[in-house]
DNA sequence: CTTTCAATTCGTTAATTAGCGAAATATAAA
DNA sequence: TTTATATTTCGCTAATTAACGAATTGAAAG
């Protein structure tokens, strides 16, 4: 109860969806999604945090940055089965659709460090 | 985006999961769910509203009762899809396990009014 | 070794939320 | 009509949470 709870918290702000949504696009680091949704990076990262402790997403450092994705396929029934379903889901939400253009557009050397 | 948000939210609460789950044993009246709750009718009044304002179960006046029940088949995808999985998950709950017992025995003409 | 920069942690504030009891509604029974 | 009872609404309090900026951590580059 208490782990499916914290599923259904972590999935219960817009913010955290609309990063699980850019994640179904492509894996991405923190300053890449913070870009995006135009939020502070300490926010940024304790949306992931919360993310990453109810199993939704992985992350994997390479070099300097931490890449996030989606944690498909990790054996748990309650992610594995709702990380297909939200992928069905939203498909013609603007703001996903807004979010997913910039992810295709976005070159992390450009948007981090030099500004 | 906006209503998936507010059922994840009323998914995101332990009683009202426990609530979801006496339902799918049979249709409750207020006064059973708050005495198996433990909870004071007030706060279980609260907690049915906010799930039958995600959709989530249904209200039906019967006398001076109002029986609530899961909302199955309700037309909108998220509900339809999301029920049936929270009716294969949590078998095991003991929280669960004993609510239900509870549910299997209790007489609402002996629970409420007569204390 | 020092600097740089992505990311995280910490401390604070504003907003949301679960809980309660008291008061208000609404229906059934007397 | 009056009384009893099931439910909801209201006002309050304590706890949780999202947001920010400042400070800290850790790896890469100079």
């Amino acid at each position: 109860m208490r782990n499916l709870i914290k599923i259904f918290k972590a999935l219960s702000d817009p913010n955290r969806l609309r990063i699980l949504k850019m994640l179904e696009v492509r894996a991405l680091c923190v300053c890449e999604i913070t870009d995006i949704l135009g939020l502070a990076a300490s926010t940024v990262s304790k949306h992931l945090s919360i993310l990453r402790d109810a199993d939704l997403i992985l992350d994997h450092k390479e070099g300097k940055w931490v890449n996030y994705s989606l944690n498909t396929r990790n054996g748990t029934e309650y992610v594995d089965q709702l990380l297909p379903l939200l992928r069905s889901w939203l498909p013609d939400d603007e703001t996903v659709q807004a979010d997913r253009a910039k992810v295709a557009k976005v070159d992390r050397n450009l948007i981090c460090s030099t500004n």
